[in-house]
DNA sequence: ATGACTGCAAAGACTTTGCATCTTT
DNA sequence: AAAGATGCAAAGTCTTTGCAGTCAT
């Protein structure tokens, strides 16, 4: 039996503010979204209510970036790119990866894909400009 | 002026340690991997080599699963698959993301794109069998 | 009323770091 | 001898969790 789940105006409010941004939000960076709406919030809420969004599907995670896990509401087909210098994490949609390569993998391995993701690395437009040219 | 890199024994075998498995080791692997032939060893050294390693390019982080980071010391052009229930890593040789796709991505939205990885997610072999059938 | 949700603060887990000591060059 | 590398333990970060009080149904 699973246990039921009931309303929560702070859940609510949680799951719109990661909807809402395209920043790829941290739970530190929701707890200080909201703090200031709801000053009784607290950062284990806020950690609680992303594991359970997690659990149903409801918002995926980027990884962890720096030391922090970063989540994403955006459940479309779409890549990331994740700046090595600042963290940032930029969308790219239409990006995706080879159609039909994680049954390909299910089939060659043995495995049951039930994800995929196509990460890029680098350095973001902010980042290059900020670059050393020396090196 | 960069810092000067010297021999250590326990360096070496710290790398050899990474280099000579599959398993995509974290740290603490590593630490009880070779604590057995080096009695005086310290995580903080195993921490302190790794990141050399990664800086100058020697290993790869494949990425903070279950909460501990894990490397691969093997450079060679691969994806990987990661199993959601046990964390384990499996490599997929032969799996790799479309070819130029990282060009037309930096290109395409003026990154510096330095890595791309493709990464699969799911259940493997051995946690499928151990999967309840009534769910 | 019952069971879920929350705040708070303590506990946990992993990683980093300061400093004295030991090694490599 | 100089500068890097290490052990040890303390400190740092991020995340999880126990418990008592609050809220939704």
């Amino acid at each position: 039996m699973e246990r039921a789940t009931r309303y929560s105006k702070k859940r609510e409010a949680i799951l719109a503010a990661i909807q809402s941004t395209r920043c790829h939000p941290s739970a530190e960076w929701v707890y200080q979204r909201l703090k200031p709406d709801h000053p009784d919030l607290s950062l284990g809420t806020v950690y609680r209510n992303l594991a359970l969004f997690q659990a149903n599907g409801t918002i995926h995670s980027v990884g962890v970036i720096q030391g922090q896990e970063r989540f994403d509401g955006d459940l479309s087909p779409h890549s990331h790119f994740i700046c090595n210098c600042c963290g940032q994490v930029i969308d790219l949609p239409g990006v995706t990866p080879k159609a039909g390569q994680d049954r390909a993998v299910s089939r060659q391995y043995g495995l049951k894909v039930q994800h995929c993701e196509l990460t890029f690395h680098g350095l973001c437009p902010d980042c290059i400009q900020q670059e050393p040219f020396d090196l």
